[in-house]
DNA sequence: GGAATCATCTTGTCAATGGCAAGTTAGGCT
DNA sequence: AGCCTAACTTGCCATTGACAAGATGATTCC
């Protein structure tokens, strides 16, 4: 917010990664191209080198950003600890490409400090929310409840899941999730 | 097996797949180049396309082979249900080049017929396994079971997992797993 | 045993990509 | 008015995946 305001091109560093998230949800992270996102945005194809350094610069900021949004999804969700699981699940589909990014550290810097700060704050408010619903044991909990509504998600993400779940990736995940807390 | 009987290299097809793992799991699958492989094999650089078509296709070979090992480690876990999810773990961290492909269908060319029908074999142990565990509702237990050991291996293989986890991922999995069958 | 055949592998080439270097443009500041 | 610096461009290079055409050697068939 602070460094890019409208220079030449109004505000390409928003640009370069609305264009990022819009090339990977058609085709996924694999075949992104630094120069195909800079030919959207109508500029050269060294610009965004300018704005993040590399590749992994821009994927950086990309997670950065997703692990604020899924931040967001989760302080939502209220405080039922199931809500707050079938959140994560929906974040995930939502926003595939920032999630696809996220949990892909050899794709960015994952040692920026900017995606670090993101990344802890996201997981205060998932820690908290099973701190706040079980009583101790929170320790177990809460990686077993995390666990599940992130394979969930990534199953679905990756299509490898069964058509008897059905289409609707957030009912199945609350009957998933309410197994775990029977 | 059948296909590929020493002509000039010896076994190509099988030195490439090695040294795809080797690369991998050196420095991850979003580097890894044909190129380079045929470095490794010490052939020509258009060597792979002739046994595998293209960079999908010798992913798609890593696959089906993957889903066989995965199978295979499943079968060797017994009939205990934890055990054979703590398999799975194990099986994703000690074959991680193979797993991180496995379930990233847009890197290969997953309606192939022998990644389809290895797929189908190792979803096979994996649901008879929690159906002989569980009375009815295997559905939804099956789900929950695949979600929570796919999610926690994910996880561990991203780095994502705090450290008073511990060093030891399938001891972890064996208690966060407990957790589901309580 | 020799010729045809075919899988295996090589050499050469092309377009696309990421990254670097050097130059250009245009706001902002004094 | 004149400088300064961020924002962007142009040009270049090494690497890569894919394709085409040729060379090599094992197998088969008569």
């Amino acid at each position: 917010m602070t460094r890019s305001r409208a220079y030449h091109h109004g505000d390409l560093r928003r640009a370069l990664l609305d264009a990022a998230v819009e090339a990977m949800t058609e085709s996924g992270p694999a075949t992104l191209s630094l120069r195909d996102l800079a030919r959207r945005a109508g500029v050269s194809h060294a610009a965004p080198a300018h704005h993040f350094g590399d590749k992994a610069g821009l994927l950086t900021a990309l997670a950065a950003q997703g692990f604020d949004l899924l931040t967001e999804a989760l302080r939502g969700a209220g405080d039922d600890l199931v809500e707050t699981g079938v959140a994560y699940v929906g974040f995930a589909v939502r926003h595939r490409a920032h999630f696809e990014v996220m949990f892909r550290p050899d794709l960015y810097h994952a040692d920026d400090a900017e995606v670090m700060a993101a990344r802890t704050r996201a997981g205060e408010v998932l820690r908290t929310g099973v701190a706040r619903h079980t009583g101790r044991g929170a320790e177990v909990d809460s990686l077993a409840a995390w666990s599940i509504v992130h394979g969930f998600a990534t199953l679905w993400l990756a299509g490898a899941l069964p058509p008897r779940v059905g289409p609707d990736p957030e009912a199945a995940a609350r009957t998933v999730i309410s197994r775990l807390f029977a």
